[in-house]
DNA sequence: TCTTAAACGAGACGGTACGTCTAGTCTTCTA
DNA sequence: TAGAAGACTAGACGTACCGTCTCGTTTAAGA
């Protein structure tokens, strides 16, 4: 009789974690230095001490493995002070986006990561949902909330006030045209709120 | 010795208008149909009837054939009336981008210019200067101006605010968290504009 | 401590004589289907439903395995009536190597295990001392004895005569450029014994 | 106008003569050291200095590429002395042949194709066609010419006669249970012409 | 008209990485 | 302890493009 039940150990010898480590180390390392050009799944599986075949079988493509390095090395945690001005916690918010992106390897895993998803829809999808989406998603509640609160106008579009915050950082990151400098996050934030016209 | 002489035509066959053609044609066509993993060399060259070796002469590599075919399909002329309001002016010029993106090929195109253009200096050079700077000296000078003309405060971010205007055109097509909908442009210039905040 | 003692039964669990059997039989099966290429060690796991390490412990190499699964197969006896005439003798005898190759799947099974033993000593070593000597050892006896009985020339190369009768066999069998026909053995016993001249 | 004709230079890069020769002679080095087996078409193209891709584009299977050595390798002339006698003129081909095996790496190549022929019917016909009919041809000349002149039996089998000739080289090639000593090209064709049985 | 030189098409070539396959080995749990 | 399950390394498979090269063939301007 087979049946492990639901709380059976799996057969078989386990999967090795040595090696998930490994794998992921040597892509963002080869990500890093070099881009996805780079970081081929023979060069990682290389790096990495590891068989090709066994790559293959825990990641479809070498995307996932990137997705998977850049969410292993980026220790972003999106934490809100609840007693913070709207305007306060989206600066602080903005700033350590633009910090991560500026100061640690995170920015040029995200530059590859969003090169790669143009071509390959799952990698798309799982950025916007692990990382975008829930980035939006703080945003989005406080804009909400601060409406609710009257704080702001009722007839604002949050999905293109979030867009307005999060993708001139992006944006920089991208195309380089303009340094993801320090004052960046404060100006975004200030201009948006109060708006450009004069106050008279 | 060659010295054509000033007016000198150039010695030997000249360069063929067809080929060139042809090349760009069969490189945007692909791009469309299935992007930069789709436009190799070696594809556009059978779809063009052309040599590998000619597209090499005349192209150092295919992100520059990419450009090339980009700017010969994209028709899109920056015209400012210079009686509108600076609002028209930018919601116009917003609205344009967002049609283009979303109603032609070029949506396609520039996505993957973009992917593309991080693993290419030269090409991401080429895009800056030739598309997103002209593009964004029109929105950063009618800014300017109506700053000196006191109709917007001094202190304003200038190459912020047009980050917060153009950007998020560009997060929507590379990310896909949102659509270019109609009603974008006027969103993002009114609420920069205006503010956030309830004006009384 | 191992130590079954003398008569003492072995430790732990008995080797599954349903595993020897499953695997002797999948790798004849495969053998016969799609020959060496087609046998592979998880190839012949899977059918017998048995674990690849399972093979591993009992044979050394699938050069191994195929050889006991046509040793297996292969119901071969070398009987020899003491009253019947040399000529006969070895009549009967090639005919049946015939019969066996030409009419049964062990025509396959030889023909792919000849191949391995090529690249294999080991299997070239066993397939000599298990199937060739045996049978040229009851030829050689039978002219050997027949030569002392002066019915041969006495100047005779035994092993050569042996050869002249059974490589044409093996050569028809495994170069198919003629058919190992209903007549063969007796010409070849006939055209040997009395030789191609006129009897004048 | 394009039309070459049938005499008409062929478009493009000629092929190399270097690169045929260099993967040949690699191929049958390699066979020679370490069989079939050491004879990947990765390390011919390596032992070459050879693309893999161009040994694909000239040869369908490295079987086709080794049985292309071994013809180059093998210079074999059967070459026939009109007036030498039925029994010297085979004698002299066994001899060649035994000593061609013997003496030269050609018996490796020859044992590493009969094994391959056994998986692969392409090289299988080749062998047969290329190596194995025209020498069979000769002989079977030989002998039905000699049986005309009445100098043999005239209900012999020719195939089978040819068989008992030449398949016992092959046999001791390939199984090695006896040598293939000087006398015993001598041996087979004395034995057979005169057959087994005292003249008396 | 003839020469000359560059453009061009065809395609061979050395590379690199792809994604797949099988051989064997090793590790864990179960019978 | 035998065996099943299956993770893992090693390395060849055949394919696809890369970018370079060597040919022969066109095309037009200049002699």
């Amino acid at each position: 009789m087979v049946r492990p039940g639901p709380t059976g150990a799996p057969r078989g010898r386990p999967r090795s974690e040595r090696v998930r480590v490994a794998v992921l180390d040597a892509a963002a390392d080869l990500l890093v230095e070099g881009g996805m050009s780079a970081a081929t799944i023979e060069g990682i599986a290389a790096r990495a001490g590891v068989s090709k075949a066994t790559i293959y079988k825990w990641w479809p493509t070498r995307g996932h493995v990137a997705l998977d390095s850049f969410f292993t090395r980026t220790r972003d945690t999106i934490a809100v002070d609840p007693d913070a001005s709207l305007s306060d916690s989206l600066t602080v918010q903005l700033q350590a986006l633009c910090a991560l992106f500026r100061d640690t390897a995170s920015g040029r895993l995200m530059r590859e990561l969003a090169a790669f998803a143009q071509n390959d829809p799952d990698v798309r999808d799982a950025l916007e949902e692990h990382w975008l989406r829930p980035r939006r998603a703080v945003a989005m509640r406080l804009v909400t909330e601060a409406a609710e609160r009257g704080e702001l106008r009722a007839d604002i579009d949050v999905e293109a006030v979030v867009d307005q915050l999060f993708a001139p950082v992006y944006h920089r990151l991208l195309f380089g045209h303009a340094p993801l400098r320090e004052g960046l996050a404060a100006a975004l934030v200030g201009q948006l709120l109060t708006g450009l016209r004069p106050r008279n």
